[in-house]
DNA sequence: TATCTTAATGCAAACGTTTGCGCGTCATTT
DNA sequence: AAATGACGCGCAAACGTTTGCATTAAGATA
């Protein structure tokens, strides 16, 4: 009873004493078919919930076109910002056409060389990804290029390939924050940032140094620390507040720490934004849920989701050459609420 | 030079003056091939990168056994609960060799529709799916289950369909969690719910009401609202706490909803949790970024993927019959923080 | 040496489509 | 009346696998 096979142009060609080929042109609307049979096919195809087999249809093309499957890699699903993007994504891939496989490395090199492989082997038309933490390697990646499987990264690029990517502006993001907190009386303003051989570590550092420079400060080691999640911002922060020059002012690199080392310093005794004060980075749900409500830079994920797929799929149908990488930077914008003056 | 088309069985087949067969019996391991051929075959497909092609593995079985692609649709992805369930699917989709293609249904009916087709047409070997607020057909599920494709629902299932769910004890939750209320001081708990049609929002109704009748108290219409957001309840939550009998604690179908309730007390000089007592539901990021931080019934969404994805896989492979609909409830915990006495 | 096993391999059909080519039928043109 | 052309349709190959069956060669037995 699980056997009932679905219908096939072959079941249809018998029932109505026509060549499969007849009802593989009726349905794909071929003029060469006559009005009357060509109508008669199709209304014998709907009422009778026929479907395309797309795995023959792809078979069929193999050669000539990609399939229409797009790779989603990320690092982990369980997170704001990538679930924007995703949805930014998914919602870019359905409206041309195009469907999602996806899953997660878990910031694993070795899962992400797992996936590649089985998005290979599943003939995706191109991937999306950012790098795990972990990655170093990148011979997997190569390994697509050069079987024609096009490329975009997004957020984790890697710089060591020459590939396509789609990134919010971090420097600019960055540094619009700390000058903004400079501006509202900011005088020494801690940096807590993540890996540094990560390009958006990197460039956020870039951005804070600079925002220092153009307003007369000089950026100091002791300000700047490797510190990306809740609890490592409240183990370090608490000696951070009782240096003799103590910080007024902390940019951290995701929301999560900024809470973190909000709360640390409210719990020290330290009004915020009066004696601290906090900027995070992405605006998530937590940057509105938590009191005062923080003040962030908002990088937006739908949109770099969206322009991603808009790359890759451009890559994928001709648009775009597959060998000139593609570089799109999507705007951030400062949100200014609480936690800062 | 785009064109670099990927090693098939055929140019291994031609490289070593064999054929096709024997290549494909090598590559499975097939005890009829000779050793020294398998070994030289496998050697030759491993040092030249071939991987086999799954489309057409797939048609090749397409009467015989099911593809290994689990379709996923989800109301949506940003969204705390939904994103830790894709991610529970993910894995255990991964751990048994298979993947998913997700889509989400932005609580449209129609895309829903529209997502059922796209899955039937790309042979998902099964779907899983938590139902649009929108949907009150059901021919779009029932046509896959017609067609052979078995369903699992997670969070809102269809009741009209016998087909396997996997749900949190949303009544045992809230039973616990308004137990615990009442227990800890409140005389005046009010239950701020969904939509009334949903069986999630039916359930906790009742545990609700189930808890107030073991403590003796009685249900009242003035204290059963239905809020769903954090704006409806920033709203709705003033006149609530300016009634002459105002409730002295409040539960919420999800944590946005509390925290918007907790807030606007605040706001308007109550105490939490010592005037008024708030509770949520989920236990997502926000739930520990509030301050004080929420009390809130932690639902376990990986779990319930993970379980979903069991369900799923095991009907697929004909461990569970696909007649008789699995139904199984992952325990949810109360998780007690600032926001209760 | 002739016959029988057994092991190793190849042939070809099948999965469900698409599509170039050719064939027959009919109406139009000279 | 013969030639031309258009139209509608079917044949068959192809996409990359898998697999039942046939085939071959070698070794074992009589």
């Amino acid at each position: 009873m699980n056997e009932k096979q679905p219908l096939t142009m072959k079941d249809i060609a018998a029932q109505l004493g026509v060549s499969v080929a007849t009802v593989s042109r009726a349905l794909k609307n071929s003029p060469n078919i006559s009005k009357q049979r060509r109508e008669l096919i199709q209304q014998y195809a709907r009422e009778h919930d026929y479907y395309p087999n797309v795995i023959a249809e792809q078979l069929r093309h193999s050669r000539q076109k990609p399939s229409q499957i797009i790779g989603v890699i990320l690092p982990q699903i369980v997170h704001y910002y990538f679930a924007s993007i995703l949805s930014g994504i998914e919602e870019k891939a359905k409206e041309r056409g195009y469907r999602i496989m996806v899953a997660q490395s878990d910031e694993q090199y070795e899962r992400e060389r797992e996936i590649c492989e089985s998005f290979m082997k599943n003939k995706v038309c191109g991937i999306i990804v950012s790098q795990a933490k972990d990655t170093e390697q990148y011979d997997h990646f190569k390994k697509l290029v050069n079987n024609g499987i096009p490329l975009v990264f997004y957020d984790r690029i890697c710089p060591a390939l020459n590939a396509s990517r789609v990134v919010v502006d971090d420097y600019q993001g960055t540094y619009k924050a700390v000058s903004y907190m400079i501006e509202t009386g900011c005088k020494r303003v801690a940096f807590y940032g993540s890996n540094m051989n990560m390009e958006i570590s990197k460039n956020r550092l870039n951005g804070y140094k600079d925002a220092l420079y153009h307003h007369g400060l000089q950026p100091s080691d002791e300000l700047i620390k490797q510190c990306d999640n809740r609890s490592d911002a409240e183990k370090l922060t608490p000696a951070m507040l009782h240096m003799k020059n103590r910080p007024d002012g902390f940019f951290a690199i995701n929301d999560e720490t900024a809470i973190g080392i909000m709360y640390t310093a409210k719990r020290l005794g330290f009004r915020v934004p009066e004696d601290v004060a906090v900027c995070g980075f992405t605006d998530s749900e937590r940057a509105v849920s938590c009191d005062p409500m923080l003040t962030t830079v908002k990088q937006d994920g739908r949109e770099v989701g969206s322009q991603a797929t808009d790359v890759l799929i451009d890559t994928v149908e001709g648009k775009l050459p597959m060998d000139r990488a593609e570089k799109r930077m999507v705007r951030t914008r400062l949100v200014v609420r609480g936690t800062t003056r």
